[in-house]
RNA sequence: GGCCCCGUCGUCCAGAGGCCUAGGACGCUGGGUUUUCAACCCAGAAACGCCGGUUCGAAUCCGGUCGGGGCUGCCA
């Protein structure tokens, strides 16, 4: 068994393919058949180099592996197609010979039978019949002398050894015209599987107009690659018995082309969001300190120095379950890092009273006489001089709050003061107290 | 227009004739917890497009209809 993805390198490697490489994959695993990457760059015009190493990098990313194709070789060259023109050329001349294409204007045109059907099961749709006479005569080879999409893939399909053919759903009604190719050269007709579209909010095919359709995106925007893989898998198939949250061992324990749902799905990104924020609680805390320094370096384009490592490593735990993406995690902690703090003067305005400014010198003077300071003595302190003072428990935490971390959301207080140090919040204290006529 | 595909809550998925007064998840609404925001827990609203037929019995089978989508390129 040989299933492969022919992404063409005009773009970003899309959330449609990217599923389609995907069920590729999982089908090859489950079944220990081969999966074949190849690059369909017949269209010299619009393919790039950066696209292909956007293309092979995401799916890495994601987890897709190749036994075989670009950049890791197998016994068919670099599968490129870019580099086996003249093996098409040779393909369309044979047609020509045979009589089965002709020339026109210069370019090489299919000679679609008339009065034939074409049949063919498909994966997900069952039996499949189209009449020769919907189909019109095709180029196969422009008259660039340069191959048709038609053409190479279908010559490669062969070639290769494809035995199951798994793409999208827009390209059904083309299949006719491989099948007669594939005739035409007394190949063996492999097995076909068209999985449905993935569709925006707005019904129609995912593209660009919809926002963000490239997995690159969604991997900026702080989406974890196993989050992404899962989403995915969910488009169009499930595992059974309700399960939404798997790996992809458990995916390939379970996955079956056959049972792969034959109607478009839509892409909700709100589901991706959530899923991610079950998988970034569900990593493992070592795992998320090393993510979130790296992630946090990558924002500040340069190292943390280590007395920033410490404060941040002891507010992670609780940033790790309030966050949704990676992405969120930058402005949770901003107030721990070395750079100019700022209060958020709105914030600020919206909390301050005669009262906040009683507590906040309150236990500025308790901190300051502290010894230790620890999360209980922080919570002792702070409670207790809220009894003292008959100040209401909102009013003195959110004065607090934006004192030290400088706006009204952020991770729970006393972790939070904890974690910046006492120097710093005795501090910030100060600077509110100072702040109070402003 | 022609050809083709598809049709269960707003969305994703379960359901392969009786287990369905249709189940799970996201989202949404309400409540709980609570120092903010989250997370978490509980509850709730929410769907078999429609019409025929087959059958003792249909979300499940068949036909039609309506609706959506794809293709109709010397793009892939």
């Amino acid at each position: 068994m040989k299933l492969r993805i022919a992404p063409s390198p005009t773009g970003s490697l899309h959330i449609g393919n990217a599923r389609t490489a995907l069920f590729n994959w999982l089908y090859a695993k489950a079944n220990g058949g081969t999966f074949v990457v190849r690059i369909d760059d017949t269209d010299i015009e619009r393919s790039t180099e950066e696209f292909q190493k956007d293309i092979l990098e995401n799916l890495r990313w994601l987890g897709l592996d190749w036994d075989e194709g670009v950049e890791v070789g197998g016994e068919h060259g670099d599968y490129k197609q870019s580099s086996r023109f003249d093996r098409y050329r040779e393909v369309a001349n044979e047609l020509l010979e045979k009589d089965l294409a002709y020339k026109d204007d210069g370019a090489i045109r299919f000679k679609v039978p008339s009065d034939r059907s074409i049949e063919f099961k498909d994966f997900v749709r069952g039996d499949m019949s189209f009449e020769t006479s919907d189909v019109e005569d095709f180029v196969i080879l422009r008259s660039d002398n340069t191959p048709t999409y038609h053409l190479a893939s279908t010559v490669d399909d062969i070639d290769y050894g494809i035995t199951i053919i798994a793409r999208g759903e827009d390209i059904l009604s083309s299949t006719p015209k491989h099948i007669l190719i594939m005739e035409a050269l007394d190949a063996v007709i492999p097995n076909f599987c068209h999985l449905p579209l993935l569709f925006g909010p707005d019904g129609k095919k995912l593209s660009k107009r919809h926002g963000d359709t490239s997995v690159e995106a969604f991997r900026q925007k702080g989406i974890l690659n196993d989050a992404m893989f899962n989403y995915l898998c969910l488009l169009g198939w499930s595992p059974g018995d309700d399960i939404e949250l798997f790996d992809s061992d458990f995916a390939i324990s379970k996955f079956d082309l056959n049972k792969v749902l034959p109607n478009s799905a839509t892409f909700d990104e709100k589901k991706l969001l959530w899923l991610n924020g079950q998988y970034i609680r569900s990593t493992s805390p070592n795992k998320f300190e090393e993510d979130s320094l790296q992630n946090i370096e990558n924002q500040l384009s340069r190292e943390l120095f280590n007395e920033e490592k410490d404060r941040l490593l002891k507010i992670f735990p609780s940033v790790q379950e309030r966050i949704e993406t990676m992405n969120d995690l930058f402005g949770q902690v901003q107030f721990l890092i070395d750079e100019p703090f700022i209060v958020d003067k709105e914030d600020w305005d919206s909390v301050n009273s005669e009262e906040a400014q009683k507590y906040l010198d309150a236990i500025r003077n308790k901190f300051i006489a502290l010894g230790d300071f620890n999360l209980n003595i922080i919570e002792d302190t702070m409670r207790a001089t809220l009894e003292e003072l008959d100040i209401k428990t909102k009013v003195g935490f959110q004065s607090a709050r934006v004192a030290v971390t400088g706006t009204k959301i952020s991770p729970p207080l006393f972790e939070s003061i904890f974690a910046l140090g006492k120097e710093t919040t005795i501090a910030r204290l100060a600077e509110s107290i100072k702040n109070y006529n402003n």
